[in-house]
DNA sequence: CCGATAACGACAACCATGTTGTCATTATCC
DNA sequence: GGATAATGACAACATGGTTGTCGTTATCGG
C-alpha cells in the first residue's frame, strides 16, 4: 500500500475495480447459462442488435477484437442459429449478418434476466455516490488510456 | 440501456468497471514483462511477502483458488528462483514456501515499476469523487456477493 | 482496362489461465 | 490403530483468446 494517502485510495479503488469485475463476471455467466450463448457471442449479438447487416471484419473493428477471433463467434453463432447470413452486395464472399428471430429471442432472455439483478443492486443505492462513482471511473479510465498511450 | 434512471447509472458504472478492468490489466501485464512473473505469480509472491512459510494450501485457502491452480504457480515460482522450499516440521511432504533473495528482488522492481504510473495517475485527481467511487464500489462488491448468495 | 494491393473467410497451431479429477502418500482424529 | 482428511503430482479438459497462412475477392492507381 503507498504511503501517499491520495495513492492509497486509488489503490484501494483499483482493488475494489477488480473484486466488482470478477463478481460481475460470475453474476454474468449466471446469467449466460442454459440459453446457448456465452457473454462473448453475447456481445457479438450486441453489436448485431445495435445495427443489423455488419460483416465479420465490420464488427471487429468496431469492438477492437481480432477479425479471427470475431469470425470463431460468429461461426459458434451460426451454428446455434442465433444469426444467419445475408448476401453482401458490396462483397460476394463477405456477408452481412442478422441476429434471426430465435437470436433476438435469445438476446431478449439475456436482457429480461439481468433486469432483476439489476433492480435488485440499484434499488436503494445512494445515488449521489453512484454517480460520483461513475464519473470517477470514467476519468480513470481516460487517464488509463493516457497511460497506455506513453511511448 | 435500462430506462430506471438510477439502474442506467448503475448499467453505465458496470460498463466503466469492466472498461477501466481491462485497461488495468494491460498495465499490469506491462508491469510484468521482461521480469520472468505473471500477475498470478506476483499475486502468490504477495501472499508470501505478507506472511512467509506459509505451503501450498495455505496460500489457496487465503486466495479462493483452488490448491491445484496455487500449486502449478508455486512450481513455476519454484523453477524461476523466486521462492524456495522449507521443511515443514507438521508435515513431511508440504514444504513451507519463502521468498528468495531474488523472488523479494523481483517483487520489489514489480512495485517500484508500479509506483510511477500510480503516481502519474492519482495525481491531481479529484480526491473528494475518488473516496466516493471507493465507497460505492465497496457497496457494489457487497450487494453483488448477496446476489450470489442467493439461492 | 489492368495490375498491385488490401481485405476477406477458413483453418490450423498455439498460448494463457484456470478447473476438475485421480492417485498414492501423509497427517489427523476418534 | 484404523478411518478420514489433507497433500503433491499429474493428466485431462475448458475457455477465450492470438497469430500465421492460404486462396479468393474487392479496390484503387495508373
Amino acid at each position: 500500500m503507498p504511503p501517499d494517502p491520495q495513492e492509497a485510495e486509488l489503490y484501494e479503488l483499483i482493488v475494489r475495480i477488480r473484486a466488482c469485475f470478477n463478481r460481475l463476471r460470475t453474476v454474468a455467466e449466471g446469467l449466460h447459462r442454459d440459453v446457448g450463448i456465452n457473454p462473448s457471442m453475447r456481445a457479438v449479438m450486441e453489436s448485431l442488435a445495435a445495427r443489423r447487416g455488419q460483416s465479420v471484419p465490420d464488427i471487429a473493428r468496431s469492438r477492437g477484437g481480432s477479425r479471427q477471433h470475431v469470425q470463431t463467434i460468429v461461426n459458434a453463432l451460426l451454428a446455434g442459429g442465433f444469426v444467419a447470413t445475408v448476401d453482401n452486395p458490396a462483397h460476394r464472399r463477405s456477408p452481412l449478418l442478422d441476429l434471426t428471430k430465435s437470436g433476438r429471442a435469445t438476446f431478449a432472455e439475456v436482457s429480461r434476466r439481468e433486469a432483476a439483478p439489476l433492480a435488485r443492486i440499484a434499488r436503494d443505492f445512494p445515488a449521489a455516490p453512484l454517480r460520483a462513482a461513475r464519473r470517477a471511473l470514467a476519468e480513470l479510465e481516460h487517464r488509463l488510456d493516457e497511460e497506455l498511450t506513453r511511448t
